[in-house]
RNA sequence: GGAGGGGUGGCCGAGUGGUCGAAGGCGGCGGUCUUGAAAACCGCUGAGCCCGUAAGGGUUCCGGGGGUUCGAAUCCCUUCCCCUCCGCCA
């Protein structure tokens, strides 16, 4: 959520900022301005009453006798001013659901820095790390080579789960669950990140701190719950991204100066409808209505935001070059950039089947946009008024789509894949993935 | 799932309709004393919002929501969470 004070005092500002990444709802931003000016007006009218209605109270509690006609007359007075108070409280409620409601469906506003542009092809290549493989051959994909070699089963993937389902085999099965020991020892022994284990179903309310709610519900799995939700039971969500545990973790508090920058690292099953998404990536381990994920969340100080994403980045990109993986980085344009973020990096990396980069990891800067929405302060100096934090996230990184790269850029000409040097303890020393007879 | 108990400030804990944002203690900060430290003593010590350049003023918050009342931490309804015992269970 932006800061509604920002958006009213330099509405023009906010606007031109908006528009650079697509967003043109420019009837929604005024409505807004509207909404806090008549909830600043109501409350400034209801608090007044209610100093009045404190004042005679408690004038009211000196008088002894309660049943003199002094207190009665009181009494009847202040029964107006108790329903006047009420009517204006009502209003005031919903001037300020209107107002939350209409806020929340305001984006991120994009960093300075962020080039200009709609789509992907704006997006600014910053660096390419190591090189293509070179093969002296057609490299196949890792559909033909997971099912060659019997390690990627998609056929039952689909007859338990339905499309987007996957089921990994042998050395594949190993491989995810290596990466992921992998990935998250890094973290955690070299970058100094704490470990957590996570829930995975997630309350509405966490979901509305990272930006996934109230706009995106459709891109994510939820539960059905026992009771109706106009009962009041409020349904679980299958988390789409660890962030959304990550960034929870201190919703609500108030973190001491000297524990920032902090970072955690989590590996978490992550589920997303993928609603909107038909016949794209239809093919392979690529996009899964569930995949493993490695994911890096920092909290830091506004002063220290950009140096810090710059520094998860790093933590990010480590990873594949641990693993001798060909990567990219870009940096999105402000209309690629995702709703909560401020600034983002992609790493992508090279897949030889498919002759293309893909998204492996997303490193973001959020700004204080999650913090306010989620109340993540802390204190800049002893008995200082608290300020919002400001949070990052990136993958560091999505496990399946590691695994595809690996297959991929790891392949021999026989269709057999060496494992990466720094995988193989990982793995029981194996160092290559042949055929088996399945 | 059944039966009970409980959610109060950073922490512990009192408070069952009226100057209660809330006793007392712990912790933290500052001071006195001391060569220094400890002890002792004194003072300060939550957050949000509104008005104001500021000083300051107002208001809200005792798990959440709603209600009763002139007035609610205190009474009523509802909901969430935690604990104990029983049952079930990886």
């Amino acid at each position: 959520m932006l800061d509604l004070r920002l958006l009213t005092d330099q509405l023009q500002e906010v606007t031109i900022q908006l528009q650079r990444r697509g967003f043109h709802d420019e009837a929604l931003l005024s409505e807004i301005v509207r909404l806090a000016d008549q909830r600043r007006q109501l409350l400034t009218e209801v608090e007044a009453l209610r100093a009045r209605r404190n004042e005679v109270s408690s004038a009211m509690a000196s008088i002894k006798d309660k049943s003199s006609p002094e207190f009665a007359s009181q009494r009847d007075a202040m029964r107006e001013v108790g329903n006047s108070i009420k009517t204006l409280e009502d209003q005031h409620r919903k001037v300020e659901q209107d107002l939350s409601d209409a806020a929340l469906g305001i984006p991120n506003l994009p960093a300075e820095d962020v080039p200009d542009g709609k789509t992907e092809s704006s997006n600014q290549q910053i660096r390419v790390v190591g090189e293509k493989p070179t093969m002296a051959f057609q490299p196949r994909d890792h559909v033909d080579l997971g099912a060659a070699l019997g390690v990627l089963d998609v056929e039952r993937g689909a007859r338990i789960g339905g499309a987007r389902f996957t089921v990994l085999h042998g050395a594949g099965a190993r491989l995810e669950r290596a990466l992921m020991n992998f990935m998250v020892d890094l973290h955690v022994d070299q970058h100094g990140y704490r470990e957590a284990w996570l829930p995975v179903l997630v309350k509405p309310d966490a979901l509305q701190v990272t930006g996934q709610l109230p706009k995106f519900e459709e891109d994510v799995f939820k539960t059905s719950t026992h009771g109706s939700e106009e009962e009041g039971a409020r349904p679980l969500y299958l988390s789409p991204t660890a962030e959304v545990q990550l960034t929870n973790l201190h919703a609500g508090e108030i973190l001491e100066p000297e524990q920032l920058p902090l970072g955690y690292t989590a590996y978490a099953p992550c589920f997303r409808s993928e609603a909107g998404s038909y016949g794209r990536d239809t093919r392979g381990y690529i996009r899964q209505h569930q995949f493993g994920k490695v994911e890096l969340v920092r909290f830091c100080r506004p002063e220290q935001a950009q140096d810090q994403l710059e520094l998860l980045t790093s933590h990010a990109e480590e990873v594949l070059k641990r693993l001798g993986l060909h990567y990219r980085v870009m940096l999105l344009c402000a209309g690629d950039t995702g709703f909560s973020a401020k600034k983002t990096y992609d790493l992508e990396v090279w897949l030889p089947g498919q002759d293309a980069y893909r998204e492996i990891s997303s490193c973001s800067w959020m700004g204080d946009f999650q913090a306010r929405r989620g109340k993540i302060r802390y204190r800049p100096a002893p008995k200082a008024k608290p300020v919002l934090a400001h949070t990052l996230n990136g993958s560091g990184l999505a496990l399946s789509r590691t695994v595809v790269a690996v297959l991929e850029q790891y392949q021999q000409e026989d269709g057999s894949v060496r494992i990466p040097e720094a995988l193989q303890p990982y793995m029981g020393g194996l160092t290559e993935i042949q055929a088996t007879k399945s």
